[in-house]
DNA sequence: CTTATTATGGATAACATAGGTCTACAATAA
DNA sequence: TTATTGTAGACCTATGTTATCCATAATAAG
């Protein structure tokens, strides 16, 4: 279980866009030159991103990339499900066995149906919320968040030169 | 970015055993028809189980699995960790890339050695600090209190007859 | 000691996904 | 119109997941 490349890449693309916010569009020249990646596979993940609603693109000449909203606006999590897709990270492969009936339906006998909840697996039960726990973390940091980290160590350098 | 179908068997599979605590040892046959699986593949998940020290396994006539360690002392952590491995869920890519000069080493130049995690990027720092809150949540969830959900939803059933 | 039973570990394979390249095409500013 | 830039798709390879099968080792019971 590992959060794919990609996901680096997209989020550090961002990031870059965000530091770059002066001049409008930065391309995929550089980019892919910043972060140490082909420009073919980039051009990919940003296309992703761009189809999503997290960065704007524009071609032709002086074209590229721009960042759709404003950086405090983009949350890891945002990035993460564009990225690595919007699946639930566990799910029981099989609902039907013995085990689930005895975990799941133990408690949930005849027309039970006033509590939707009550017959989902208990391992998928901590599970999914452990999964919340993780989103609620990632939803709380943002590009933004990001620049304005580096800016503070930036200038905690300065002072004590 | 899933969990994989083994973490799933495997969380399973201990709380089977930790349900039949009465008789010493569970054979793979009676897990794999439990959770709907075949014996070879539980096997080999199994297998990872006890060279983790999370079962004990005894060959022979009447053998089978039973758990190591008192139930409440194995963590979903623990499971997890031993069949999805220990890498961290995130790990940048490229860390000499112009990007990660700016963000990590922008605020950490000459002998900095004082503050070791000063250099880090600040992007991994975050999804590090993600996967450390996951982990605590992991930590808190033990077989016994899937055990113990279990048997609170079975009398609460029984209660309503 | 023999035998039936049970777990172990290695080899192998189908399949999906990640990671990456290349090329033809579409859009746009100069 | 043309040079430039992003888009979309085909394509490839390596790796990991999910599995199966078989030979081997260990053990309890007879």
């Amino acid at each position: 279980m590992q959060f794919s490349k990609s996901t680096d890449y997209a989020l550090h693309a961002l990031i870059h866009l965000g530091h770059s916010e002066r001049c409008n569009n930065v391309g995929i020249k550089e980019l892919s030159g910043a972060l140490g990646v082909s420009e073919s596979y980039l051009s990919k993940i940003m296309s992703k991103l761009r189809q999503d609603g997290i960065v704007r693109a524009v071609p032709g000449v002086k074209g590229g990339y721009e960042l759709a909203r404003p950086a405090d606006q983009i949350t890891f999590l945002d990035v993460i499900q564009v990225i690595e897709g919007r699946q639930q990270l566990f799910e029981c492969s099989n609902s039907s066995s013995r085990q689930h009936l005895l975990l799941a339906e133990e408690g949930a006998a005849q027309g039970d149906q006033e509590r939707p909840g009550k017959n989902e697996c208990l391992v998928e039960k901590v599970m999914n919320g452990a999964e919340q726990h993780l989103y609620q973390y990632l939803r709380e940091h943002t590009v933004q968040s990001i620049l304005n980290e580096a800016f503070k160590r930036c200038k905690h350098e300065a002072n004590k030169k």
